[in-house]
DNA sequence: CACAATAAGTTGCTAAATAATACCTACATA
DNA sequence: TATGTAGGTATTATTTAGCAACTTATTGTG
């Protein structure tokens, strides 16, 4: 995938794209999301060739994103859990499937993600200041070590 | 890249992986967070291939991502600018380098993104219900049209 | 004006990733 | 024992990525 330059400002973009940035893993990682666990779900949920789901879950194992252990009631089965590294990736993939909905299909796309408890549609994910103002871009700033304040500066300020 | 099966269960990350699934466009888009605007800017920066980041970039305008435009005062340079469609992508790659923090690089590696106004570290991205609660998995029901309560549900209900 | 330099690509070729499909192996079930 | 199932590999073809050299339009310089 090649090298990039200015190693100060490399984030862990890079890092999260080793594993994520495959041409199936999102669509992978929802169908697990969904309750799938199986080989064969994937494949034939996703019509993706089997080759390539081998690799991709093999990948998703040696990244700790998914688990991989054969049941005892039926050795020949496979099953691929999220493990918490995995679960820690759905802000990414309902973000990623609000914008595709607001931007691409246009449409509100039901199935809708609702939280379970009220039944009522989840909030748009969004950037948040530590006190949940929205911020976008022009309300960003990259900040360097000395230059971030904590509560305790606010606290300080105040006094 | 296959079609995928099961209609119902679709929903728009197909959609917008059509034009965020290649290898280089979160870094494209990282790059084009940061202020570049220009072809050679991205090339020196990322080290892409001139080829494959000319081919990204006419992506990304077909797609409305980005516009380009020639500068009337040098009509050489061509400018790259984010639409509000780009700019509306910063929830995802904010959330997709959150994680590759937490679970790849395992620093907070710096720069760090702060609210400009007060210098304090933004929020990690979340799923969040109406009322701000943060959900995971677990908390989290695919819905479907006659299933889904909304503010007068819930008015209603308390009467 | 001639000439070098710059910006934004394009072209041709090689290497690597992806895809389709057939095959294989360990179980399980009748 | 025969038959089917789950989870893969192996083989081959196609697509995409990557490198380096070239092109075209413009601009700045002596």
């Amino acid at each position: 995938m090649g090298k990039l330059r200015e190693p100060l400002n490399e984030c862990s973009l890079p890092a999260a794209l080793e594993a994520m940035g495959e041409r199936w893993a999102f669509l992978i990682l929802r169908a697990a999301f969904n309750g799938l666990h199986h080989f064969e779900e994937f494949q034939s949920e996703l019509g993706i060739a089997r080759n390539i789901l081998a690799n991709r879950l093999a990948r998703f194992v040696e990244h700790g994103i998914m688990e991989r252990q054969s049941l005892p009631e039926d050795r020949r089965k496979i099953q691929y859990c999220l493990t918490e590294k995995g679960h820690a990736l759905l802000p990414t993939m309902v973000a990623l499937r609000q914008w595709g909905e607001r931007w691409e299909t246009g449409v509100p796309a039901f199935p809708i993600l609702v939280d379970s408890r009220d039944h009522r549609p989840i909030q748009p994910i969004a950037v948040l200041s530590h006190d949940g103002r929205v911020l976008t871009k022009g309300d960003l700033h990259w900040a360097l070590p000395g230059d971030v304040a904590d509560a305790t500066d606010i606290a300080n300020a105040a006094e």
